[in-house]
DNA sequence: CCGGATCTACGAAGATCTTCGTTGACAACT
DNA sequence: AGTTGTCAACGAAGATCTTCGTAGATCCGG
């Protein structure tokens, strides 16, 4: 009763959620701002994603000043369960070995990140099932 | 030079490479046979998607015979790199670890498939560099 | 040779996404 | 009070995606 499944996230509302999930709470200015480093886009355009976002749930916003403050309505975490899922699902046909697999070959990981990936894998094979 | 970078495949292109790159060379119909298994669309709605996808290199084909015959023109293993690595930058801010770790959450893997990656990850320490 | 079946090609409609110009409200400064 | 600057709201344009109806070509059975 309180999961209305927020829709998958587009680009550029990933984006947008990044700046979020970095700074939180953040005007439209700020992430503007924030997105100008990396991207070329317009104030109105950051604005109107925002209001976009909002409309889909997938930002809250206070309107107590002139200037609205928007702050995600969704996890970071849980976002990339999503994302994660859905590559699995239609681009791996469910294999997690796969995905790992390829995950590790696009990016080496540092021996530390090794080290903790491994104790995952204790965890889940000593943990048994 | 030959390495035209093919464009990200979209979800309704990414289900008919599935399809091709399970059966191998297919026609329409054959695409359209198995597709409709899973989702209902119509004929020329899978012959429009092929075409869109032969304008844009995802497929060829071989017209010698009055029903066209497509094969992928791009690499299941290379799609799915290129799909991880998009995921990867702009979801996980290119950390391989916390991708890996949503990836194994969400999906539990067998014992056997966590044998594999545990030997990948040898690999990768063990092999040094 | 004719009629039905099968296939490709074409185009268009509807949805969604991304971008931005313009407008009106409001506040601050002078 | 008037000017200037900042902000949200609105609408619209262009791009892309997805779907499908219709038309035209070709083949096959009588």
């Amino acid at each position: 009763m309180k999961k209305s499944i927020p829709p998958k996230p587009t680009d550029a509302e990933l984006a947008v959620l990044r700046v979020l999930w970095n700074r939180g709470r953040s005007t439209v200015r700020e992430v503007w701002e924030q997105l100008g480093a990396t991207q070329q886009t317009g104030y109105t355009t950051v604005l109107k994603t925002l209001q976009i976002m909002l409309a889909k749930g997938l930002v809250q916003r206070d309107e107590a000043d002139r200037s609205h403050v928007y702050r995600p309505a969704i996890g970071q975490e849980q976002t990339q369960r999503q994302l994660v899922s859905h590559l699995l699902e239609r681009v791996f046909a469910g294999s997690a070995r796969k995905l790992v697999m390829q995950a590790l070959s696009v990016k080496k990981a540092s021996p530390a990140e090794l080290a903790a990936i491994r104790e995952l894998l204790d965890e889940m094979e000593g943990g048994r099932r």
